[in-house]
DNA sequence: AGCACGCCGACT
DNA sequence: GTCGGCGTGCTC
């Protein structure tokens, strides 16, 4: 693997676009290969960058020697560098950050400047001709060195009294390297140096470890004090008298806390061995896409499983993408059950260095299959014969910050680029994935059985308009609800309520002037969470203690309206006071395992009634839920986003598919402002076809994506004026240079900009644009020109400007 | 991103 | 007159 290239293509982990040239002094040489890490000068810095190739000396201007080689082994392998390319130039962001996201965290690394103080500073200290501020900033440095940035922030010192202290010669100013060089975690190894025989007139204790010692190569001194108690003090000294030794022993940090019983393929049915066989035919015969809807309960893990173990028998590793950990616990199980040790798993439930562990593991080639979340899109695997997505219509592929991605969309680019084939599973497939089936990119592929022959769940729908005068709780749990939930009980099964929104009330208003209780850095109003006794912001965390008074009036009479979980549960504890309830969402699972406990007593029936946010709706298996109720099936459909009808959709044919997963049929109430909207009778019915076929026109009318695409421009920054000044002055730009060229004036449309429909969220003042055409290359051409134009719009330090092609929240 | 260079306002 | 603000430009 090690190539003797004299000239490097360094890519850095910096927003810039294009890669640099150095060169590589002799003693490194047989170091290098692409995928590690090297230690680069750049300007006056020190920073890391990874290497991407063979470089050229053109001869323009001087090269520079890398410093160092960070690595022992590559992180990443040659084929995946095209991939990574693809994607910084799809989403516009810089090479060195693309990869720098790809990677487990924690490995960039940069120096700081790092000041101290001289003899000469702490002479200075006694001197009487020094200002106060002085005297603070020497005290400081005489307690120790400090960060620069440190220095500048928690003292409120001008960076150029720091330079004039290091001019003077009172303080000493030089760079400093973090970030970790190996992430290999160590533990101390014991192990005998000579034999110890004769062993008689050793102690007892003594004995007894050298016995373990002969018995053993070597030995973790953790186990080996379990082995023998209180031995500490003992080891150490024997160790002094050289009987033994102790090391630093690499060690692999296990992730996976239990094991798990080995499981074995049961028998499919006809329909998913043919699935099975039609998939796993195109393996080896170059780039396939497929779209596996499958209905809930008809045994898509199964069919995974199977062509994951085609896969590997052909040598082609397989990457599974689940779209969180909850869910992916439950996938890894299944995989670790038949594949055992040969799969890794990459999430963000990992420490750092468990993260590490596993990447390494696969890149070493010991794991060929990987079960993960998003980001294990970019597994170290080489060339990924089969990349499955299960649920793939879910919005958390789409990565929300820095580099923003959309999982599902580059595993498709993933496949391509390796000659593999990609598989996107849901019960509720987006509709721009069944637009590619219709235009015949992806091939079909249908699983429309539950396996076992369980039935599908009746869903009725009850119209919340009839029930509006209605008091108290009644007012959101209605009559025929009620009903049914009493009767479940009392058959000793479980009910699921689902209401997509956390808290008491989302809605604080003061019933003597009106005034809502508003986020004082959000335009939003805040959450009243009863149990924790505070208003919060769901938006940027910010909280205030509760009860408070009115903020402009004063009053103490403020009414909590607007409905969350909390409240719905309070009232579900006063209809059903001997029902036992639990409550599922973000507020109860914080801590790490709280889910898998919630789960947990639902199986062991010691809850009666769930109640939970949209977290209850992903793919977990209630066994004995017999009656989901849906309070209000609306309350995502008002969102200002296009695709809110289709987020509905899925989200209520989710939770619909709930209800009902044991032997006994499930029943789901399903309770809207709205029972005439077609998102709601597609979920009623769980007509998936139905509802994209009512959809695809309305996207066709408004020439939204799948047939048009999208850029989005958003505009934030501090400064309210200067936000709007940006937002528009690029409104403008963008319509001038559209102007200039009759193609794009043809093909693509700029809408707004316009205030964001959360006009400030963190003190970030909020603007957004679209830019829509039909074909993305022109997209991608026109925003390219526009940002080349005009660099300073796009890079300013006051007010941001992101770039998000193919945005998936428009507010 | 971070760091240096360079050009205008409020202080010794 | 200088110190120090931050706009502009560059990093192999």
């Amino acid at each position: 693997m090690t190539t003797f290239y004299k000239y490097l293509e360094v890519a850095v982990a910096l927003p810039l676009n294009q890669t640099y040239t150095y060169s590589v002094p002799d003693s490194l040489l047989s170091l290098i290969s692409i995928g590690k890490r090297v230690l680069v000068p750049f300007g006056k810095r020190r920073i890391s960058g990874f290497i991407m190739g063979k470089g050229e000396n053109s001869g323009h201007y001087p090269i520079k020697n890398i410093l160092d080689v960070l690595d022992e082994s590559p992180l990443f392998l040659p084929d995946i560098i095209p991939f990574f390319y693809w994607i910084s130039d799809y989403y516009m962001h810089p090479i060195g950050e693309v990869i720098k996201s790809a990677l487990p965290g924690g490995l960039t690394l940069t120096d700081s400047i790092i000041i101290s103080i001289t003899p000469k500073g702490i002479k200075a200290l006694d001197s009487d001709k020094i200002n106060p501020l002085e005297k603070k900033l020497l005290i400081r440095l005489q307690q120790g060195k400090c960060l620069l940035k440190t220095l500048c922030k928690n003292i409120e010192i001008p960076g150029a009294m720091i330079h004039k202290f290091v001019n003077q010669g009172w303080a000493d100013s030089h760079r400093e390297l973090h970030g970790k060089r190996t992430m290999e975690k160590t533990e101390r190894f014991v192990s005998l140096i000579r034999p110890c025989r004769p062993v008689h007139g050793l102690s007892e204790k003594r004995k007894e470890i050298i016995n373990i010692l002969e018995s053993k190569k070597d030995i973790s001194l953790k186990t080996l004090k379990e082995y023998v108690p209180k031995s500490g003090q003992l080891i150490t000294s024997m160790s002094k008298q050289g009987f033994l030794s102790i090391f630093p022993k690499p060690v692999y940090r296990d992730p996976f806390g239990e094991s798990i019983v080995p499981d074995s393929s049961p028998e499919l049915n006809q329909e998913q061995s043919d699935v099975v066989s039609k998939a796993a035919a195109s393996f080896d015969k170059g780039f396939a896409a497929y779209l596996l809807a499958g209905v809930t309960g008809s045994g898509k893990t199964e069919v995974y499983m199977r062509l994951a173990a085609e896969a590997i028998a052909k040598n082609l590793p397989v990457i599974i993408l689940v779209p969180e950990i909850a869910l992916i616990s439950q996938m890894e199980r299944r995989f670790r059950a038949r594949f055992g040790e040969q799969v890794a798993v990459l999430h963000s439930g990992l420490s750092s260095g468990e993260r590490f562990d596993q990447w390494m593991r696969i890149i070493k080639k010991k794991a060929p299959i990987v079960v993960g979340a998003r980001s294990a899109v970019f597994a170290p695997v080489e060339n990924p014969g089969l990349i499955i997505v299960d649920e793939e219509h879910d919005t958390s592929y789409k990565q929300g910050a820095d580099l923003l991605y959309n999982a599902r969309d580059i595993a498709v680019v993933r496949a391509k680029l390796s000659g593999g084939i990609v598989i996107l599973g849901s019960a509720t497939p987006s509709v721009q994935s069944f637009y590619n089936v219709r235009t015949g990119k992806f091939k079909e592929l249908a699983l429309t059985k539950r396996v076992e022959k369980r039935p599908l769940p009746y869903i009725q729908i009850v119209d919340l308009r009839q029930t509006r005068d209605l008091r108290g709780a009644r007012r959101f749990i209605t009559q025929p609800l009620i009903n049914a939930v009493k009767e479940t009980l009392e058959k000793k099964e479980q009910v699921l309520l689902f209401l997509n929104r956390r808290g008491f009330a989302s809605f604080p208003v003061c019933a003597a002037c009106g005034e809502s209780i508003r986020c004082e850095h959000c335009d939003i109003t805040l959450t009243l969470h009863r149990l924790a006794g505070s208003y919060k912001c769901h938006y940027c965390g910010f909280t205030k203690n509760a009860p408070c008074n009115c903020s402009v009036c004063g009053s103490s009479d403020i009414k909590h309206l607007g409905l969350g979980t909390e409240k719905l549960e309070a009232a579900v504890k006063a209809l059903f006071p001997e029902a036992r309830v639990a409550r599922m969402d973000r507020d109860t699972t914080t801590r790490k395992g709280s889910i898998l406990k919630i789960l947990k007593s639902l199986r062991n029936r010691a809850v009666d009634v769930l109640i939970g946010t949209q977290m209850v709706a992903k793919g977990h298996d209630f066994p004995n839920i017999t009656l989901v109720g849906i309070i209000c099936a609306d309350l995502s459909l008002s969102f200002p986003d296009f695709r809110a009808g289709e987020r509905t959709f899925q989200l209520l044919a989710q939770v619909a598919g709930r209800a009902g997963r044991g032997n006994v049929p499930g029943r789901v109430f399903l309770q809207t402002y709205a029972p005439e909207h077609f998102s709601i009778i597609a979920a009623k019915h769980q007509d998936f076809k139905f509802f994209y076929n009512t959809e695809i026109g309305f996207r066709k009318a408004l020439n939204y994506p799948p047939f048009s695409r999208i850029i989005q421009l958003r505009i934030s920054g501090k400064n309210i004026d200067k936000t709007r000044e940006t937002a528009q002055v690029l409104g403008r730009l963008c319509r001038e240079k559209q102007k200039k060229n009759t193609a794009f004036l043809r093909n693509i449309e700029i809408l707004g900009p316009i205030e964001a429909p959360v006009a400030k969220i963190a003190n970030q003042y909020r603007w957004q644009m679209l830019i829509k055409g039909n074909k993305i290359k022109e997209l991608h051409q026109f925003t390219r020109q526009v940002g080349a134009e005009n660099p300073k719009v796009f890079n300013d330090s006051k007010v941001k400007v992101i770039i998000d092609v193919d945005p998936f929240f428009m507010s």
